[in-house]
DNA sequence: TAGAGTACGTGATGCGGGTCACAGGAACTT
DNA sequence: AAGTTCCTGTGACCCGCATCACGTACTCTA
């Protein structure tokens, strides 16, 4: 039953010694993991819950940079250079984490060459999510095609990946959802309406049905 | 004289396995390194010269995320991961680089942990950059605040960091310009129309003077 | 059951900046 | 010296969307 899938496959010597200088704790809702700009303490596993991943301007505009799950590592990047932390991570869910001093955690990757390789891996996938992000950022012009690629990507998440009319439950306000592909809350509302007008999704309660897929693929990719 | 100075404080038997499997390159200006989507083929240690980082959109619209100056590592995380490339890499110089082949990296990473730690520095690293572009991206909002940030990055790099008056050698079009902070040509072109009116710098033939720091950090912060 | 707080829906308005179109300049070719 | 090609400058136009300013609905606490 482990959770901190990362470390998993080790060989047994290094797994014991991560057991011993992790150490596990649990977090209310809403519990502010680090803060952007921060000395790094060190790192966060996430076992169970979801965390928000966000940057904000010194205005209060707020960018939410990805909801992580459990599995991930969090502030990893800023652990091992040293750096500051690069963004805040905040739950959104109680959540049973796993927490390894800076220190502990240098010292661990030093003695246990296979996790350090693990933890090369993990920083290409962060590094890879950065760059997506840029993309969508700074190429897609569209607050629409942002948003049609946010309920694709969450409904291939759910598992609902095959079906063609997936259903996906909305945990996320307007306002988050605006962060998240950084324009207005009232644009999100606005492109839902419009969604709805052209019968290409529809709300049932609090979960969202995808009437046609197709039609959300061509609004995503593209113009 | 190493040029490659990721590796460069690493012990001596690290630094002559690296030695064996590298493959000292010459590239012209204007050669393609690798492009976004490709399967990696290995890693790219930049010794001499400047490489062109970008992303492009399906309809031609491009992103520079850098310019990449000797010293610095090209394709790791692809190559880490075994993801395709993330960006496309161009040479702007004649460009002397460095080779390796991803399984041969692959296996020096196993067998040299020091070096491994080394990469996860490189990563985190560049993780961090990625997360600035973000910021930037996606909350920075006039164009012109993002061209007065990269005229001030530009001045602190040219080692005209202390002077109050910084000179620096314009070496992009104005199309380049545009592609690093996503926005149009002739945006561009406009905001420095403006910040000359302004007096805030002037050009002597291809060389930009900033006149007014304190103005263009103004328009770089904040608003 | 009233009131407070928070999320949603929608019109009116205005600005930033993308796009188009064209006109000088500068630099390289033959 | 004339032609090409690439860069720069500038005006006109217009669209997306941020912002403001409401009104409505739903939940939570007292």
């Amino acid at each position: 039953m482990r959770v901190d899938r990362i470390f998993c496959d080790l060989p047994t010597s290094a797994l014991q010694s991560f057991e011993n200088i992790k150490y596990a704790t649990a977090y209310p809702k809403g519990a502010v993991l680090f803060v952007e700009g921060q000395a790094p303490r060190g790192i966060f596993v996430l076992c169970k819950g979801r965390v928000k991943l966000s940057i904000c301007a010194t205005d209060g505009k707020t960018l939410i940079l990805k909801i992580a799950e459990p599995g991930e590592v969090l502030g990893l990047s800023a652990t091992v250079s040293g750096k500051p932390y690069e963004l805040t991570a905040e739950t959104i869910d109680p959540c049973q984490v796993n927490f390894v001093k800076r220190e502990d955690f240098l010292r661990f990757l030093k003695d246990q060459p296979d996790a350090c390789f693990k933890v090369a891996e993990q920083l290409s996938d962060k590094y890879n999510n950065a760059c997506h992000e840029v993309r969508s950022l700074g190429l897609s012009h569209s607050a629409g095609e942002k948003l049609a690629k946010l309920l694709l990507e969450w409904s291939s998440k759910n598992g609902e990946a095959a079906k063609q009319e997936p259903r996906l439950k909305m945990a996320l306000t307007h306002e988050e959802i605006a962060q998240m592909i950084g324009t207005s809350r009232e644009t999100v509302t606005r492109l839902f309406a419009d969604l709805k007008k052209r019968q290409i999704v529809q709300s049932k309660g609090s979960t969202l049905v995808i009437r046609n897929k197709a039609a959300l693929k061509l609004i995503a990719s593209n113009n």
